[in-house]
DNA sequence: GCAACAGTTTGACGCTCGTCAAACACTAGG
DNA sequence: CCTAGTGTTTGACGAGCGTCAAACTGTTGC
């Protein structure tokens, strides 16, 4: 009867603009970001996020960093976790920030 | 009569997304950030930009991070450096990121 | 020439980060 | 139950960061 829950996140107003661009200043989080970006929810598994040449435990350390810096909600259902964008709460606590970012596009190919 | 020159800084179009945001993941480098908002050059010397309780060698290690990711640049006259925003290369890049960085970052210190 | 000045560079230190591997916790399905 | 599936936690490792102190480079001005 487990009902969904969300893994412990900070508060909107708590959202803090260093720590969100700290978090969004490495290649792994920014690319999740940018799969993020479709609004939709997504599983932590590696190869569902192109990333399939890190380790799952990686993964998941990236994304308790994103989710700690505020920049997605995980919500849990049974054996697995679906993460999202926290697209509103992000725009209200900084307005264009979001589509400063996802407009800028990086699409580097080394 | 040494005339001014520029320190070495990435042309526009090779400023990366993730490495400007990760120059500003860190908070001396988010305050120098908004100490340089004003367009105005800047010298290096941390009491003019209310980082008294940083060495200058740290101070200066943070403004290589910050040129090195494009942020600034830094045009060199005599024995002073004169570092400012590359505002117009930024916006060229990255439309709105700056604006919407500025707005939201905390309250620069009078 | 020489001393003061403005910054940079180097080396050292502790600390954090990104990564992997292995072990763990929890759920779902036979 | 037992097993397979999904993801987390822990520990280890090397690499890099932020900081300071000291030495260094180059410039200005006496």
């Amino acid at each position: 009867m487990t009902e969904d829950e969300r893994l412990p996140q900070p508060a909107t107003a708590d959202l803090d603009l260093v720590t969100v661009l700290a978090a969004l200043g490495d290649p792994v989080r920014m690319r999740l970001l940018l799969s993020y970006a479709d609004g939709a929810e997504h599983s932590c598994d590696p190869r569902n996020l192109g990333l399939d040449h890190l380790h799952k435990s990686t993964v998941s350390h990236h994304m308790r960093v994103l989710r700690e810096a505020g920049v997605t909600t995980t919500r849990v259902a049974g054996r697995n976790r679906f993460v999202s964008l926290r697209r509103t709460d992000l725009d209200t606590r900084f307005p264009g920030l979001l589509d400063a970012l996802l407009a800028a596009a990086p699409l580097p190919a080394p």
